[in-house]
RNA sequence: GGACCCGUAGCAUAAUUGGAUAGUGCAUCUGACUACGGAUCAGAAGGUUAGGGGUUCGAGUCCCUUCGGGUUCACCA
């Protein structure tokens, strides 16, 4: 690899000149401004203590020892304190050559390994997905994606958040009001049908305490003894002990909604490994609380209540058992972390969770060390920012949640109207034009949920936010659909053969693309490193805008010389392949024709 | 109040993790071979990177501070 080869050449020159032997780290690279003559720059000022002289002349003497001892760089200019670096022809075809032709390339093989753990949707049973969970979901699978790509095991699982009292309002709501409707009877998708009980349950609810209030009673008062209220505690407890009427309602309802969620998850391309459920899981972590307590990690309170103090830490108290024994949040958490530790014995534990839960995974690790696990350093929280609609955030009183299936068939109408208002779908059955529309209107809404840093907040304006035009899913996936079709065309000129060793001289645009395309399996690295697609997305904006510009000054297929207009097919055709590859990761098709 | 996060052009966002003159898209304005597919390309305009101080060869990036916004500190999950 380039890089490594004048790294290691650095070294060597600054051992030769100055007689100090540096460290790899020292030595940064990058690419070369495009105003600029060359392809890669050194930066020399942190050269300066060993060479003792000013940076023009230290540049100068590190390139003129690079450019005579090693055959690949040709030539070097030197601005201040930046050497810059021209790679030879031969070393762009060469990487040509031998790069072009493999189906995977950028990816690495998978490595038989202690697996990565990611977590990540988690959903509740009783509100169908939206547009945060939309996020959550293409994060996880795209990361997920990315490190496997990278040479990483993976493992995806699903923790899904199934008993409650939230589960239990639903239930009651259905019993009362329902007059035993179903999805089937109603033609009612299975997670918004629960959906909808949740909601009527809080109507109903708050009817309640609104009349306690008129009556006298102070307002809490009223939230704590409203009768609906206390009958969805009382079916939380026979829930507990597993009374058979309340569980068999429990799973019908669970049914109709894991139906729905299966529905959402197919169309989104998201699906995992192993899918857990809490109410399988909601008792693990007691045994470790005990254990701590017993160990004087942990201590009790005058109520039997357990804790956690974090106090050397800077933190609170943490309550971990309440007083009655029962667990809370924390405490499942430990415990499944638990589990899936003995189960996995994995690299890294990781969970996909929005940033409003910082605190909570900081104090999960925390108490997790103080327990004594050494593997509490292994869980990592891939931290999100929330979507924010144009005024303000999603909220369910508002009715400003944007539910994701709405959200999908919306941009499935978009990209549908679009395409027709284009004149694109002309000899497409209806199949193959309805397989479009999903193709480029799931491209428009990934593309856009995943370029923006994962860790920002990012802002959802439903009427204007998703464009075909520009910096979009479907301006990649048309640049994409050129390229097959000149590799279609290629044929009908006699240029179908270019899987051969080419030898030409390059285009300027031409090395540029070159240089960008070696780069993928680098890019794949860095995003696996900081779990951020959108590193892949904007690496292929630009791949894609140098492959336009290049398309836009130099013909293809009408290029007289034979043996450049065979290399500017196969140019073409491993660019799509490297779009392609880049875009599987985000979890994004590419049609042959749009 | 304590802790953590954020602030880049009208809007949405990049910046190789401390490197050169802060890139790009939308919107606005101007242009492009009678198209190898115009969902494209080329160009113009738009910035004191919230304000101030510091660290150093060099700061959007690190430290301090002020202002503005967010999250969290639950016997909810």
């Amino acid at each position: 690899m380039l890089e490594q080869l004048i790294t290691s050449n650095t070294i060597k020159a600054i051992q030769k000149l100055y007689g100090v032997e540096i460290k790899e780290n020292l030595i940064s690279l990058q690419n070369t401004r495009p105003d600029i003559e060359g392809d890669i720059t050194l930066v020399v000022f942190p050269f300066l203590r060993m060479s003792k002289k000013g940076p023009e002349q230290t540049a100068e003497e590190i390139g003129s020892f690079l450019s005579e001892n090693v055959e690949e760089i040709e030539s070097y200019s030197v601005i201040k304190g930046f050497l810059n670096l021209v790679v030879s022809n031969n070393y762009w075809l060469n990487f040509f050559n031998e790069n072009a032709v493999i189906p995977t390339y950028g990816y690495r093989e998978t490595k038989d390994e202690d697996p990565f753990v990611i977590e990540y949707s988690s959903p509740n049973t009783n509100k169908p997905l939206h547009l945060g969970h939309i996020r959550n979901n293409l994060l996880g699978w795209s990361i997920a994606q990315i490190l496997k790509a990278n040479g990483r095991n993976v493992k995806k699982v699903n923790l899904v958040n199934d008993r409650g009292i939230h589960i239990c309002k639903s239930m009651l709501a259905w019993l009362k009001y329902g007059n035993g409707a179903t999805p089937e009877s109603t033609g009612i998708k299975g997670d918004k049908f629960v959906g909808d009980y949740y909601v009527r349950f809080d109507q109903e609810y708050k009817k309640e305490i609104a009349t306690l209030v008129e009556g006298g009673m102070e307002k809490e008062d009223a939230e704590k003894n409203a009768p609906l209220i206390k009958e969805a505690r009382e079916m939380l407890k026979k829930w507990e002990i597993n009374d058979p009427e309340v569980r068999s309602l429990w799973e019908k309802m669970n049914a109709w909604v894991y139906e729905g969620f299966d529905v959402t998850y197919n169309r989104m391309g998201i699906d995992f490994d192993k899918i857990y459920y809490e109410s399988d899981t909601y008792l693990l972590g007691k045994a470790l609380v005990e254990d701590g307590l017993k160990n004087g990690v942990l201590f009790k309170k005058d109520d039997n209540s357990i804790w956690c103090d974090l106090e050397d830490r800077n933190l609170d108290q943490k309550l971990l058992l309440r007083g009655d024994g029962t667990s809370v949040y924390m405490t499942q958490d430990l415990g499944t972390a638990e589990q899936r530790y003995d189960e996995f014995h994995p690299q890294k534990l990781m969970y996909v969770v929005g940033n409003e839960q910082n605190y909570h995974f900081d104090v999960l690790k925390i108490i997790l060390d103080k327990l004594g696990k050494d593997w509490a350093e292994k869980i990592h929280h891939i931290s999100y920012g929330m979507v924010e609609l144009p005024h303000g955030k999603m909220k369910s009183r508002e009715g400003t949640v944007v539910d994701a299936d709405d959200l999908m068939s919306e941009m499935f109408n978009t990209a549908k109207t679009t395409t027709e208002e284009l004149g694109k779908i002309d000899g497409l059955s209806e199949d193959e034009a309805n397989g479009l529309f999903r193709k480029i209107s799931l491209g428009a809404l990934k593309y856009f949920m995943l370029k923006v840093d994962p860790k920002k907040t990012m802002l959802f304006n439903p009427a204007e936010s998703i464009d075909f035009n520009g910096n979009t899913g479907p301006f990649v996936q048309y640049t994409y659909a050129r390229i097959q079709s000149i590799i279609r065309k290629s044929a009908d000129v006699g240029l179908n053969n270019y899987s051969i060793q080419h030898n030409v001289p390059l285009e300027r645009k031409e090395k540029e693309l070159l240089k960008t395309l070696s780069q993928f399996s680098e890019v794949i690295n860095q995003a696996a490193t900081t779990f951020s697609p959108a590193v892949i997305a904007n690496y292929i904006y630009s791949l894609v805008k140098e492959y336009n510009s290049f398309y836009h000054d130099f013909s293809v297929l009408k290029e007289e010389n034979k043996d450049k207009a065979l290399f500017r097919v196969a140019l073409s055709a491993f660019t799509s392949l490297v779009i392609k590859n880049g875009m599987a990761l985000l979890g994004i098709e590419v049609p042959n024709k749009m």
